[in-house]
DNA sequence: AACTAACTCAACCGCCATTTA
DNA sequence: GTAAATGGCGGTTGAGTTAGT
């Protein structure tokens, strides 16, 4: 430790930056054909003007096939808020726990949406909460106030590794007791869980958008004193929405490789339909 | 329509841990 | 046992995008 040591590569004439469509071809079918083997020497192998551990992130963060894309599930918050109040910011542990996703991504998730939520949290009651998480772009919203009341798991427990998996879905009941707990629990209405669909990336997210929404303006209309009645026909559309067989079949149509998806749709940004 | 601020996320950097010679 | 090589991790940055005025 301290000792000094050479940088990880010669940088003169390697290329920096963004990812280019060919080079991520290159790379992928690289690895594919070859596997990785020894990171550093995977760049002149391919044929990359790049660092090895420029190509390694690439592959991990992006090109790997088994990469989860797309916004994260209610559940998949709650998990990285958990998990993060047992080990701190040990994101590659984290990601272990959340197959697809990537220790960059979760850092992301985290220093984008959650950080901001959980300090909301301890400044605020769980109203504001609800607002500042609504109009996130995350999908889904995680709170104190529900997952305090629907989870077992303990928050301190020092063992990840006897950590129970987390519940894909939770069953919220209907009859919530004030209106945050309702926004609150919209996002359960909906949860498919992912071992029985699985939802193309833009399919989740333009669900998850809907379900925004729908919670934000049922939030909204309640905080103005609009219809009594408002809220429950606004629970009963979300319901319908998510127990709707048709949108199911439409979810589970998009079953699409991602892979394939990815090369057939430059730059690198989710596809979109 | 133009400008600015805020946000997102892919990618880089540097350090630490582990493996290898 | 030691030093070098390599892999992996977490922090940070900055270009691109979106939202607000």
């Amino acid at each position: 430790m301290g000792r000094q040591r050479a940088p990880c590569c010669d940088k003169t004439g390697l290329r920096k930056g963004p990812w280019s469509p060919a080079e991520d071809q290159k790379l992928s079918s690289y690895i594919r054909a070859e596997g990785h083997g020894n990171w550093r020497a995977l760049p002149s192998k391919a044929g990359l003007l790049r660092c090895g551990k420029s190509c390694r992130l690439r592959w991990i963060n992006y090109l790997r096939p088994d990469i989860k894309r797309g916004n994260f599930s209610r559940s998949e918050e709650e998990t990285i808020i958990k998990l993060h109040e047992s080990i701190g910011n040990k994101w590659s542990k984290i990601a272990s726990q959340l197959p697809g996703r990537t220790d960059n991504e979760i850092k992301n998730v985290w220093n984008t949406h959650l950080k901001k939520r959980l300090a909301l949290r301890g400044s605020n009651a769980c109203g504001d909460e609800a607002k500042e998480s609504s109009s996130s772009s995350s999908s889904f919203s995680s709170s104190s106030c529900s997952s305090s009341a629907n989870s077992s798991i303990s928050y301190s427990n020092p063992n990840i590794a006897e950590m129970e998996p987390f519940k894909g879905t939770s069953e919220i009941p209907y009859e919530q007791k004030t209106e945050d707990e309702f926004c609150f629990s919209l996002p359960s209405v909906f949860s498919f869980s992912e071992n029985e669909v699985h939802l193309h990336p833009t399919v989740l997210e333009k669900i998850s958008k809907i379900k925004d929404d729908r919670s934000w303006m049922a939030y909204l209309e309640n905080e103005l004193g609009l219809d009594d009645n408002q809220e429950s026909v606004a629970r009963d559309e979300v319901h319908q929405l998510g127990t709707s067989s048709s949108n199911n079949e439409i979810l589970l149509e998009a079953n699409i490789d991602p892979v394939s998806m990815y090369f057939q749709t430059w730059p690198s940004s989710p596809p979109t339909f």
